[in-house]
DNA sequence: ATACAACTTGAATTTAAATTCAATCATGGT
DNA sequence: ACCATGATTGAATTTAAATTCAAGTTGTAT
């Protein structure tokens, strides 16, 4: 209605090329909003975020613009900054979230029913799920500490857990031996990044060689359930589990029984 | 000496930020400039690529700005431009040669001298070498192909190249099995990504969970070289590979040894 | 109705850092 | 000595895209 004064000019904005987060902290960027104080608002900030997690499953962190959201979202752009401090900020929750519902979805599965095999592959097939039905996302959760170096410490922190709660379940199938808490804890860590990396490659590289072999998502998950049994309790699982990978069966050092 | 016209202004000059390399191919940059035609020339070539492996080392690839490299090279920015079409191409031309050497390291190793779990070992000393010693450099190994996509195919050729030799490896020394080549390499895959991601977690993330357990870099190896083995084999290595860890002698089913 | 707050927009503003350019310097061959 | 060619520099130029602003819109409680 009134016509205020014009447009000032001599204001400082604030920096606008991606400011490479190093040494001094460049990019305050303003506080952090207040959450929406209406339906609609909610509506909208929602919106936002469904758009941003399409548009980072598409193209990644690095090559999203604040535009491709608003367009995603069907709103201006300017007024993403109504509801985030910014591109870092919305990623940075969209992705918490991410990582906050597996540890949900991992509690939630019931401690340690079935055999050991089955704990496995329901954990396993967790992750399978994640990787081959959003890659992009999976991806961004690799990079996105190039961005926010704090966020690899939260990422660590889910990972971390996984791992004990692994470790624990090690322990309570195999009371009897002699192994530290230590040791098994490391077994975690390894069988966990060897199942990471497996999905990484196949389903966000999408390397020929494993996209060919491994069709269903299923498949996988039991793949990488009997190697994971094989090096911890050192047998193959039991026959049922197999179907498919019978061949595992005679994979053992040739001839050297004796001994 | 004499004073040509004065600056043009029209003339187009290139982007300047980071060009998010997205749909079109917006930056074209300069084409790749000739090999250096002198002595000098080829030292100040050297000097600019082992700066910038000293900053990427330090700060990653996303921090790194071209000053940085011309101050650690004790050189002008521009003079950049003289061997190098640009940031990426100079990264680029590092991390090749940095798979590259690998390449020629492994296939130097002698093609399998000693037994199994000597030849595993060796694989993993040279990773753990590269990861203890150069845990920058394997962050933008990571990193890299947010810059330039092509990257990763790279990336991916070498470490097939390195799964297929571990797959022959496994084939050679379980002649009798009757596993197909495709299982096998996806063992390769699965392990090596193992170890990989577990020397990431330790040497790049620096996660104090796996830090604190594993101070000697050939303790690492040989941690991982027994459960690789233990995955293969279905056993422990000899006895003699288990110093100091012989907690794993006893990790297996409990008591099911019936059947 | 009307006012007030929250929501939304269009357009202006800002900036780091990459890239280019013309000029100067160094050097080796004649 | 001189000149041509490559090496080096200093300074100017250029952007994409993030961020901000002030003004308009919408909704809702009084």
């Amino acid at each position: 209605m009134k016509t205020m004064t014009t447009k000032k000019k001599q204001v400082s904005a604030r920096p606008a090329v991606a400011p490479v987060g190093r040494k001094e902290r460049r990019n305050a960027v303003s506080k952090k909003p207040a959450a929406p104080q209406t339906q609609r608002g909610n509506q909208t900030r929602d919106r936002l975020k469904e758009a941003a997690v399409r548009v980072l499953e598409r193209i990644g962190y690095r090559a999203m613009r604040l535009s491709d959201i608003a367009a995603e979202a069907g709103v201006n752009v300017s007024l993403l900054y109504h509801y985030f401090s910014g591109k870092a900020d919305l990623t940075h929750e969209i992705l918490s979230e991410l990582l906050e519902s597996w540890r949900i979805q991992d509690a939630g599965g019931g401690p340690s029913s079935g055999d050991a095999f089955e704990s496995i592959l329901r954990a396993n097939k967790v992750m399978v799920t994640a990787y081959s039905r959003t890659p992009g996302l999976m991806r961004c959760l690799l990079h996105f500490d190039e961005e926010e170096a704090e966020f690899s410490e939260l990422y660590r922190r889910v990972s971390a857990d996984w791992s004990i709660r692994i470790a624990k379940d090690i322990a309570r199938r195999c009371p009897g031996v002699s192994l530290g808490d230590e040791q098994r804890l490391m077994i975690a860590y390894a069988l966990g990044g060897m199942v990471d990396n497996f999905l990484f490659e196949l389903y966000v590289d999408r390397n020929p060689n494993l996209v060919k072999v491994f069709s269903a998502p299923d498949d996988v998950a039991h793949f990488l359930a009997i190697l994971w049994y094989r090096t911890v309790y050192l047998t193959n699982p039991p026959a049922e589990h197999l179907r498919g990978y019978e061949g595992f069966a005679s994979l053992r050092l040739g001839e050297v029984p004796a001994a």
